[in-house]
DNA sequence: ATACAAATTATTGTATACCATTTAGTCATT
DNA sequence: AATGACTAAATGGTATACAATAATTTGTAT
């Protein structure tokens, strides 16, 4: 957790990695070397070691002698990612149920209670957040480092592709319900019903995420491995 | 799929990989840079490339001015993993009853049937092989490149601490028996039912390897981390 | 004018070099 | 004999230079 001295290969991937998840870098864009090394005052040494290393977390695309890309998943891809993500989910919910201490359930019900404040207000950020709280306390709670880890980085793949989660009206509101419910069923331990509940409350969200799917730009619309 | 020619650096990881999954380097062993780059007659750079993309992939574990190891997985991350490599199964035998044509099912049964020869005459590697097309068909007709890049990856990872797995007395005639229902289970499409047989089968070969873990030599229990 | 071929340009991939840091090993001192 | 300091070697990080290749542009011929 500290974060002591970083290297420069360090910074550039947060920094990268950042401008990639915010949206800042668009997918499909070309990431030049020389660019990021003038960019950020470093020789193109660094600048590989970190799009190598975001190329092994699948934000980065390396084609071989042409460069490095962000990653841009076709639709086939990004449905299987949520599928897969949804039931990781449901899983690391019911391994939660059944194995957090007494101590981790007051701390998942304490997260839900701060989320009520942007219910009422309607503050879309600081409720994603809250949100991202929430889901990751169930991962830490599933006991499953791999599981745990796994679902970290799908999230954060797919958070690309599904960008403005909690702006249709009655979401944030419908969310914090189901979070609730799902809050009392992991302190009861009703782990194949919690199961449940997450799997619901994930595929209720990603039909607001297959509408979003329907309306991207065509330049998304590929497969994925012969962008221009 | 065509392999055209391959950097330095993907050689390098593709050598070192197959090295570490056939068990030919050992979990815990030193990975000297300048002895790889001497053995491959590389410079140390495309070393370090190929080392930090498997230290990306979990295979290689780097400690700070102390080089490279081969990745030793601590009885609590093996076990996380069979877990978690339990239930994507369970997951994509579901998805195969649900999506698989009718032709895959039909090339499921041959390959059911085929691996019935090795069962009379006790053949354990054959059978491993017969094994290993079974589920990786049912990995395809999953229909989610994703699920089944992920099992792809972590059954070659927990194969390591898992040498012997159809050596116990009767084990190959159970396996064969349990794919066989499951094969029934698919080709009638019953999904829940299917997931349910997926589970109750890898689980009740996880006793062999709980079996295995628990007589493990004590180089390998540790939690990977404080190494000697 | 267009299409195809050749040369140039630009960029990746690899090699080599440098410095700082740290670990391990050796030697000396108590 | 044990502990401490000193030395040597190797890693980590970075920079720069060179070689190989892909993209682009230019030139020529039909």
């Amino acid at each position: 957790m500290a974060a002591e001295k970083e290297s420069s290969a360090g910074r550039l991937k947060t920094s990268i990695e950042a401008e990639i998840l915010s949206g800042r870098l668009l997918p499909g864009e070309r990431l030049d070397e020389q660019v990021l090394a003038a960019r950020f005052v470093v020789s193109r040494t660094p600048v590989r070691e970190a799009l190598m290393q975001l190329s092994s977390a699948g934000l980065v695309q390396i084609r071989p002698r042409q460069g490095a890309f962000v990653a841009r998943l076709s639709i086939r891809q990004i449905v299987a990612m949520a599928e897969f993500l949804t039931e990781l989910e449901s899983l690391a919910a019911e391994y939660a149920a059944r194995r957090m201490t007494p101590e981790e359930r007051r701390q998942l019900r304490q997260i839900w209670d701060e989320s009520a404040a942007c219910v009422a207000s309607l503050e879309v950020e600081r409720y994603a957040e809250c949100n991202r709280c929430f889901h990751e306390a169930i991962y830490a709670g599933s006991r499953n480092e791999y599981l745990a880890q796994q679902l970290i980085t799908i999230r954060a793949r797919i958070r690309l592709y599904q960008r403005y989660p909690f702006q249709q009206p009655g979401e944030i509101a419908n969310s914090f319900a189901e979070h609730g419910r799902i809050v009392e069923a992991i302190h009861e331990g009703m782990a194949d019903q919690v199961r449940a509940q997450m799997r619901a409350h994930l595929l209720r969200g990603s039909h607001f995420f297959a509408d979003m799917v329907a309306t991207l730009p065509d330049a998304l619309d590929t497969d994925g491995t012969d962008a221009a």
